[in-house]
DNA sequence: TTTTGAGTTGTTCGA
DNA sequence: GTCGAACAACTCAAA
């Protein structure tokens, strides 16, 4: 008689690199993988819509991926708590292995589990196979959490490097589990597609979602991007950056796999990447363990400021000019490139978050929670660690912040870091034709060259929504007024 | 315990 | 056009 091991897969949607399927192979009993589409446990935050667009298609590689194994992914939806209690019962499993989670809800779901389980004489263990560094593993001398990130980097950097990536297992002990005999799902029947309309165009012509997509877009990296990575990363218009996050964000690649590439692919000469490229690199993923760092010890990263003298600041309520910037029509040629490739791609680059962050907040005044509310529902890379946590950096409100008096020029910031236009002209069209001196500011050109450039403005394209000195002059002011608040 | 040094990513102003 | 200073203290982390 088998017991049989379950492995849960969470956000860890790959087969390489992964700790708790490794664990469940090594008990030489039919390992069963399962999926479960959580939205109703307590305090679970339901998914934005591109991220279930991302997660339909990575569950089906994933789930072709062990089929050609022999061992068919079981998908369920529910609370998962019940759904693994019907299983226990269905299925009779020795074992339940899953790779951890790091949010205070899920935490407290998988620990009913696991204690559930054990009740049952099942075992349940949780491995370490979404991050560098193990958040309670980092802390000051004094044994409190980093609150800033480049001691944090140092003290988690100090041991050593992170732990190697374990390769793909050659083979998983089948089993024979019917879908139908367990209760389980398609994966079509998660319904996570769009429907109408179908908005996932753009996103379809742009990614790969899935195991093999991610691999091929890491070596794509790490072959051309990684040389110059410090320079370029910060250029919308070049291919510079990773544009790993996603598949990281599924776990269909380990931070693990990420950073020992990296390495060997300098040190073997693939990539005439610099030291400081690869450090570069390295510290953004960094930056990543870091969120999960604040996720772990703080309480809800994603509505409570981390600066307390925030929660009496009288943010503005102006739907209408949120709007404006969810659409991408503030005027601000940078801006609204960022936030229509937001829109059309399911991913904005770095330095172009940062601006369209610090225009939503001080420019316009308007909550930061507004805009991680709409990158939440937007972003194909969305998490639960990083995007709270970096839009607290930009709205100042974060432990380890952007100061007050930082406002993002954005006609400054798109002439040094576009100064052909190029990715303005990418994703706002109507100003293909304008020439790259006034491109960021085209309400600065003369006449004659808006005539030339096909450019009517107010018709084809908006005016600014604010103007930018009056609007950094109201930031600072009203920002000032914090000084020395508790 | 106290002191010291430092902190992702910027902008503006005046010399 | 270029360059350095001011912008504001405050908190964190280590010595």
């Amino acid at each position: 008689m088998s017991s049989p091991s379950i492995v849960w897969f969470r956000d860890d949607l790959r087969l390489a690199d992964h700790p708790a399927l490794i664990a469940a192979i090594a008990r030489k009993e039919p390992v069963i993988p399962v999926f479960i589409l959580d939205e109703e446990s307590d305090g679970i935050r339901p998914l934005g819509g591109a991220v279930r667009w991302w997660l339909h298609h990575s569950l089906t590689s994933l789930s072709e991926q062990l089929a050609a194994k022999g061992v068919p992914l079981l998908v369920f939806r529910g609370p998962a708590r019940d759904v693994m209690a019907s299983l226990a019962k269905k299925l009779k499993p020795g074992a339940v292995f899953w790779n951890r989670r790091y949010r205070k809800p899920e935490i407290a779901v998988d620990s009913a589990i696991k204690d559930d389980l054990k009740a049952k004489g099942i075992a349940a263990e949780s491995f370490s196979g979404t991050l560098l560094f193990e958040p309670w593993t980092v802390k000051s001398q004094a044994g409190t959490p980093m609150r800033v990130f480049t001691p944090f980097y140092r003290a988690a950097t100090a041991p050593g490097e992170p732990a190697p990536p374990a390769p793909a297992p050659r083979s998983i002990p089948g089993h024979d589990v019917t879908p139908k005999a367990a209760g389980a799902l398609s994966i079509d029947k998660l319904a996570l597609l769009p429907t109408k309309p179908d908005w996932s165009g753009g996103m379809r012509a742009e990614w790969t979602p899935g195991e093999k997509g991610a691999r091929k877009r890491l070596d794509v990296f790490l072959k051309g991007g990684l040389a110059g990575y410090k320079e370029g990363r910060n250029f919308p218009g070049r291919p510079s950056t990773s544009k790993l996050s996603p598949h990281l964000r599924f776990g269909e690649i380990s931070a693990r796999q990420c950073w020992h590439a990296a390495g060997i692919a300098v040190e073997t000469g693939q990539s005439d990447a610099s030291d400081s490229d690869l450090a570069h690199f390295r510290s953004e993923l960094g930056w990543r363990e870091f969120s999960y760092h604040l996720l772990f010890n703080l309480d809800d990263i994603a509505r409570e400021n981390m600066q307390k003298r925030f929660d009496a600041f009288q943010w503005a309520k102006n739907a209408q000019q949120l709007r404006a910037w969810q659409r991408g029509q503030t005027g601000y040629p940078i801006v609204d490139a960022g936030m229509r490739e937001l829109w059309q791609t399911g991913w904005m680059h770095n330095r172009v978050r940062m601006i369209v962050g610090s225009f939503l907040v001080k420019h316009l005044m308007i909550d930061w929670r507004e805009g991680e509310d709409w990158f939440w529902d937007t972003l194909v890379d969305a998490d639960m660690a990083s995007n709270p946590a970096s839009w607290q950096w930009v709205a100042g409100t974060g432990a380890d912040a952007a100061p007050y008096f930082r406002v993002f020029n954005p006609v400054l910031q798109g002439e040094k870091f576009d100064p052909d236009g190029a990715y303005v002209k990418r994703f706002v069209p109507e100003l293909a034709s304008m020439p790259p001196k006034y491109i960021h500011s085209p309400w600065t050109a003369p006449a004659s060259v808006l005539k030339e450039a096909g450019v009517s403005l107010g018709f084809d394209y908006p005016h600014p929504m604010v103007d930018h000195q009056a609007a950094r002059d109201r930031a600072l002011s009203t920002f000032e007024a914090l000084k020395g608040a508790v």
